[in-house]
DNA sequence: CATGCACGCTCAATCGATTTAGCAACATTG
DNA sequence: CAATGTTGCTAAATCGATTGAGCGTGCATG
């Protein structure tokens, strides 16, 4: 196996190598960052470098590398929790096309704790990072403007800044078509439709906002009159949305708008075993290969991640993008069917 | 705001402070990585100097830093998807638990493959990771001889390895205990208990393995014959287990070990419409919180993730491991209700 | 008044890789 | 044979932060 050929337990660098070889550190470099035929080195040279380099066991430092190139290639992200498919969708699918732009992808989790996200950006700044992408964050302005200073680009996914250019979800339709859904589907199940309740979500999220929105105009079209009562929004943990259905009567047969799959969590705890849980019809916000099959779930909107990170990646290689940029993608609305099935 | 007053746009550097401050890098240097105490500079010119850093909107570049310093602070961590809540609850727990110990933790997903699990771990050791975590990788020791070439400590997590500390979960345990119940419960439900079908996995893998000596043990203790052609290794994608699955008759009541909630995703949705749906009972290994609502789920074998986590960072603290040290932490069964719900 | 020492700093080397400038040896051309 | 070009390399500066060594001033002590 590799392994320093029996001298000090320290990586090897160039000089090492450069040594052993008998050749320059410089020549070393150039051969081993693949820049050796444009500095005309000479390929018996190289091979006998590169097999001294293989033996070594060595790995180029990329501190030192970055440090003198000045370019990172390092594009950051932060993200809120690895707590549901969407987020841990974005993150696989957003290290993927970064190394497919030969970019190296850092992302970090910042527990939707403000101060944690701003922290996490500093320490990508100093990481030498180009680009910053922000996902979900509480306040992704403060964000947006420390890395201006410091010379980074920003780009704001699934939150909205107005500091730099973003990419989200076509919240207010993606809510529309799916509160549209559920009353359709609730009418059919149950004859009557009662205004339907809201849950999850905070109520000065702009997500929140705009998929509430979407929620009222729905109703409006349908000739409902929805009650201010039945919009809760305690936040977005499952323990939340548990607490504020806790002894809450459900004498009538209702349907159910839940705002993102972790609400759903608490949602679904609260109905399991609840005497209502038959005449219950919801829709949720967000897609959950699982809860897609709750037979109570009339449909799912699943935001187009792979279509966000496209977009997302033409900002960062078009160099452009404007802080007043906002580009809201269409959400996959999912019907599901009564058996718990896809339709 | 912060920013540059009105000079150039790249980042202002210690020297650049310097000057404004009409003070020497060095001073500068020591105000901002807290040693100006140790160093006998006056509060005043530090306070000055820290004042015109925040007005620059000043970030050490960590890339300078940590040449200096030869000492990163950065753990790397390998995974292989953020598509189920086992490698997400690891992936965050890691990050969280990294912080807490003034470490960098920097996570990269590695799609299960081989090739891209290794130039991973040569990137993370590029950059000076000091500790790498590889978690369900397909050939942990190649990757524990290449960094322990390069002088990097590696800790295998959830998939054994022969050349580096592993912590994993009691595979055999659980998935044991997991089929007893498994058992136990089709037996109260159908009176009959037919051999049951193992679901998921990799032959070759360990902890499939390991998980099928637990599901062979169960049957032994319950005088059950396993029927070998019930056996279904196909991989662990969803795709992989529903075609497995597909076009097989299940003329009678059964039960089903189901191995991973990533396989699980393939049963349910062959088990969708199925016309055996409600002849069958199964239990899966590791936890979804939807998962679990599903009612022919009789339980899920949870990975005690913060256990693990916590046994991995006393390795990474405690500077010992040895390489054949295995581990292995007992999962916790979660037994559920016919309604869907826990019990 | 010389000595010692605390104070508040600065100098310069250093980490490892990159890169511009340039040198020596040899070949080619007019 | 001199001028020119090509080949194959090396020297040295550089990126930005860190840190051991050291310098000058002021004050106290013997």
């Amino acid at each position: 196996m590799a392994g320093n050929g029996g001298n000090s337990s320290r990586r090897p660098t160039i000089y090492d190598l450069a040594q052993i070889a008998g050749s320059s550190p410089s020549a070393v470099s150039s051969i081993l960052n693949g820049t050796w035929k444009k500095r005309r080195i000479s390929s018996r040279t190289a091979e006998k470098v590169m097999k001294i380099a293989a033996e070594q066991g060595y790995a180029v430092n990329l501190q030192a590398s970055m440090l003198r190139r000045e370019r990172s290639h390092i594009i950051g992200m932060i993200v809120p929790k690895y707590d549901n498919r969407y987020f841990g969708a974005i993150a696989e699918k957003f290290e993927e096309m970064a190394r497919a732009r030969d970019l190296f992808p850092v992302v970090t989790c910042t527990q939707r704790d403000p101060e944690l996200e701003f922290e996490a950006a500093r320490e990508l700044v100093s990481y030498q990072a180009e680009t910053l992408v922000v996902t979900g964050a509480t306040d992704p302005d403060r964000i947006a403007e420390f890395c201006a200073a410091a010379g980074v680009r920003t780009i704001n996914l699934d939150l909205p800044g107005s500091k730099a250019p973003s990419v989200l979800s076509d919240n207010f339709g993606g809510a529309r078509d799916l509160t549209r859904l559920i009353i359709t589907r609730t009418g059919q199940d149950f004859g009557a439709v009662p205004p339907l309740w809201f849950i999850g979500g905070r109520s000065h999220d702009h997500n929140t906002m705009e998929r509430l929105r979407g929620f009222r105009t729905a109703h409006q079209e349908a000739g409902l009159t929805l009650s201010e009562d039945r919009i809760l929004m305690p936040g977005y943990s499952p323990d939340k949305a548990f607490a504020a259905l806790e002894g809450r009567e459900f004498t009538q047969s209702c349907g159910i708008f839940v705002n993102s799959t972790i609400s759903m969590e608490g949602v679904v705890r609260w109905l399991t075993g609840n005497v209502a849980m038959d005449r219950v019809r919801l829709g949720c916000f967000d897609w959950d290969p699982f809860a897609a099959l709750l037979p109570q779930n009339v449909g799912m909107a699943e935001q187009d991640v792979p279509a966000m990170l496209t977009r997302l990646f033409q900002i960062v290689s078009s160099a452009e993008g404007n802080p007043s940029d906002r580009i809201e993608l269409p959400c996959i609305l999912r019907p599901l069917s009564p058996q718990g099935g896809f339709i």
